[in-house]
DNA sequence: GCGCCGCTCCGAACACTGTACGGAGCCCGC
DNA sequence: GCGGGCTCCGTACAGTGTTCGGAGCGGCGC
């Protein structure tokens, strides 16, 4: 152990007692540290487990240190959404393919409507907090990141033969649905997560009961019944997937009236 | 006044100093009461101005006398969801009319899902906090009133000529729109009311920040500065009404593919 | 060199939160 | 009469987000 340097007054912090703190020759801390660190902590204990103490506290600071970077919870939480939406690819643009044309399936323009739509289900899916956020944070939907995408969606479209206003209309509905559903599963799968349980064995758990539950609902009945055991994983993905699909459908047979309309009309 | 009663010793509780307890006929509170209790208080103040205390006071109850009836929070806000969904109306049986029947517009197929995703969509605008909860609490779904909606809707679609698996996927695209869609107004809805706000004036501050943020994304430029004066209230209406009806153009197109299909293999 | 401004960091404090626990009062069945 | 069970709730605990004041420090003007 070496020596106490001769400093008679006690409490008076000296050179050793004194935490040396860093140099300031830049902040100690940063609001990309801070959003990467809750979004880290975020998504391996859920939002819940989300404080503000917890946080400085993973990142060496106080609580109080974050205040500086980020105006309150609420906004950390809408940055956060945005971080895990920067990270989606934007979808590319398809060429000359164009609604209405002839060529074989898979259409150019239908597979990369189904990607984005992909891509931010598995978003909110491998970040089921996200949902709780987009709940009460309104923020969220003018951060950067969601407008790139938004942006790079309405080219699609236009690229693809719609006008601008028809284009926001498929994108409102593609998203809308896409949130919607995200939203299901993901408040289903967190809520599995809190109970600590898989997700197979609390539906060997629960489903006696669901199917007890609706023996007065002879429809939900036979679903829940016959249907269950490929709702899991793979059959939900594929379920998201030709919902997506009748939307496109949709889309292209709107399209196709207007355009006989047009036609009709000239 | 009455005199006191002989009463020498002091401290013991007497007629008059004992607060007279309700006679136990029956309890004091009873889960429907605290469920519309709670309701009140959270349409009228939103969610973050529902604590147990509160809504104890309001029922002239402690906070803790709740847990009687309600196991915690989250069961209590699961509980208030469902009798959201419990005061909308069930969808009429539509008779014979059936998907791809020549019959003139509007098909009463049709419009009858229209109505039933604009009382859901209505339901969730007009008590904005039940985003937040369906997004943390998952259980949710499982819920009478929604169970008998779901039943209603499948019921609704299998009588317009779908098999209960396509009935059930179109229902899951209807109903995820409509949540999606609703969960985004309703956020937007609600931010707007956190700040204290009406929609109009928040509009014309925060307008000219996003527009001047999207210099970088033209098509979001031309849709924010020429739609924003229908965006407003009926514009949303109709914006979400024909997004249903490009859902319901999906529909009948997947259900006419599916058609010609079977009657080529046949 | 000196003083001072402003920035970053943070301990303490405030006003609340959900809810576990134990006890008090009361009713009913024995 | 008397125990058991139900309802109601005061207290307490372990947190929460956020405000405030102050401490330490870098750089700027003089």
């Amino acid at each position: 152990m070496a020596a106490k340097p001769e400093d008679g007054t006690s409490g008076i912090p000296t050179l050793w007692t004194r935490p040396q703190r860093p140099r300031r020759d830049q902040p100690a801390l940063s609001r990309e540290q801070i959003v990467t660190a809750a979004l880290t902590l975020l998504d391996s204990d859920g939002i819940e487990a989300l404080s503000m103490r917890k946080l400085g506290a993973r990142l060496n600071a106080g609580a109080t240190s974050l205040y500086t970077y980020v105006a309150n919870k609420d906004e950390l939480l809408a940055l956060a959404v945005d971080q895990v939406f920067a990270e989606l690819p934007l979808p590319e643009p398809t060429g000359a393919d164009r609604i209405g044309d002839a060529g074989g399936d898979p259409k150019v323009w239908r597979t990369a409507i189904e990607e984005v739509a992909e891509g931010v289900r598995a978003a909110i899916l491998c970040h089921p907090w996200m949902v709780s956020v987009i709940g009460d944070v309104g923020m969220v939907y003018f951060g950067p990141s969601w407008m790139r995408l938004s942006e790079a969606f309405l080219a699609l479209l236009e690229d693809s033969g719609l006008d601008l206003v028809d284009a926001n209309e498929a994108m409102g509905v593609v998203i809308g649905y896409t949130i919607g559903a995200a939203t299901v599963e993901a408040a289903w799968l967190s809520a599995l997560a809190k109970r600590g349980r898989e997700e197979q064995e609390w539906m060997d758990q629960l489903l006696p009961a669901v199917i007890e539950a609706t023996k007065d609902h002879p429809r939900l009945h036979r679903l829940y019944t016959t249907q269950v055991d490929q709702e899991i994983e793979a059959g939900r993905d594929s379920s998201f997937l030709s919902g997506v699909r009748l939307i496109l459908d949709g889309i292209e047979a709107a399209w196709a009236a207007r355009s006989t309309d047009r036609e009709g009309r000239a």
